[in-house]
DNA sequence: CGTGATTTTGATTGGGGTCAAACGAGGTGG
DNA sequence: CCACCTCGTTTGACCCCAATCAAAATCACG
């Protein structure tokens, strides 16, 4: 395994130049939807960034921890719990823009890990100097609540997902969520890589590598998908939403409900 | 189905007698660990106390909300979406001092439903006049902040709880945690009642109400509760905790791992 | 006491887990 | 440059758990 403990900073970088106003992922970070000025206020904030190479731990489960927040400035992370049989349980994937740290307010340490995916950089917030610039600055206050709030709205929508239907409907879901992940941020919704294992998958999912692999193998025979190794191509985004839905056939006008075909033109 | 439309709040009586100061939830609600002249701010705060019968909803989902959060004072309710199929996908229970609606600041529209599962009470607070005050009150804003914060964890440990193992595990867990809950609000830990059925139960687990069933027989065949209705004893709480780690047997130094029977002794 | 909802129980089935082996790609060192 | 090793992925065979369907039983309530 490749774990590399996190207080052993070997491979960190300071980089210094980067700022918040030119950051590609302002659009869906802390700053949505602000002007240059509050902008440049949020970029004060940042403490540091940190550049992560992959397979490197942000921080770690039990770790005493100095109320500090992350930002995701590039790439990607898996965050993740260890049961006390010591069985790794995946809680989500993450992409640029997004916070990890946020679910350890007000405690002293990690509730779980967070590793780097692919190689990455963050910036990093003290909890208390941000929440002391909300108390002077309204609108930052506001932005935090609604960046708590759509996490846990996120958090939410991942149980549903999580629960509902069969391996092939969850596995459909997270494709789709993934090409969404990626349009949001600009690249092409429909042609992206991985950064995870299979394992890494059914773990999220509550599936097993095999099961994932053989999903794969049944979507590229209903040629839905292209795949080989991490790299996934979607040619059938509509036939997709369908396995996701359980509504495996295209589904006329009046999908059920109505008995009788000769109704369907009514 | 008894689902009476939240518009019409016929049963619905404003309560204005009662206050945060003497609020049996008090030390699981927002005013935690703070001193009485908080406590009565926060009172002020609260637009109203709505009383809620059984089966009655707190709002419903795509219903515009008017920037409301409620905070749960007495009673029991339940949190679940609608799929476009019209299936209900339970996403939570919740017990007194809990909030709801946290999940939709900055939206305009619910995301999901809330029902009273049993005779409820709730405290109605407005999200911006909240927020306001939190402005002006910096102890407050922390409260809030580590309130967002807790529920997402909590929502965390949900989805960990719903993907992992089997249904015995679940249901076991299911159990330990409402146990726990009784317990945090002064209640026997091991004597209760639930307030949803089978079915809800099973669909919050992602489980069949008929699994459940079953599974309450094993669980008294194996004598760790006891169970007639909705009423529960927990009478080997130890044992459910090994149920739910996926631990059956009293488990000796070492487990598993060693194939003679011979060294189990060594 | 009748009616409908909830719960229990049984029989059957299939989806996905488990185990194991084979395969492939990437990396390393000789 | 190739042998070797390791890790991730694929694929197959088998089996078990929990879903499903259905019917009976029990309870809640008018």
């Amino acid at each position: 395994m490749n774990r590399l403990t996190s207080s052993s900073s070997l491979s960190r970088h300071a980089a210094q130049a980067a700022s918040c106003g030119t950051c590609p992922a302002r659009a869906h970070c802390l700053p949505t939807g602000m002007n240059d000025t509050y902008c440049a206020a949020i970029d004060q904030l940042v403490e540091r960034r940190v550049q992560l190479v992959r397979g490197e731990h942000l921080y770690q489960m039990n770790e005493p921890l100095s109320d500090h927040l992350y930002a995701i400035r590039s790439g990607q992370f898996k965050t993740y719990h260890l049961t006390p049989e010591g069985e790794q349980r995946v809680t989500g994937f993450h992409m640029s823009g997004e916070f990890l740290g946020l679910d350890a307010i007000g405690l002293h340490v990690h509730r779980g890990s967070a590793v780097a995916l692919t190689n990455a950089e963050v910036c990093e917030f003290s909890y208390h100097r941000l929440a002391d610039a909300a108390q002077r600055m309204e609108p930052l206050s506001q932005l935090f609540h609604n960046l708590l709030s759509k996490e846990l709205a996120r958090q939410q929508d991942t149980t549903l997902l999580l629960r509902n239907g069969h391996a092939d409907q969850k596995f459909a879901n997270f494709l789709l969520r993934m090409s969404r992940c990626y349009a949001a941020r600009g690249s092409a919704p429909n042609l992206f890589q991985l950064p995870m294992s299979r394992q890494e998958i059914g773990d999220f999912l509550g599936l097993t590598a095999a099961t994932i692999s053989r999903l794969i193998c049944n979507f590229k025979g209903q040629g839905c998908i292209k795949a080989v190794r991490r790299n996934i191509i979607i040619l059938d985004q509509a036939m997709l939403t369908r396995i996701a839905t359980g509504t495996p056939h295209p589904a006329p006008a009046v999908p059920a409900r109505a008995a009788s075909p000769a109704l369907q033109l009514a």
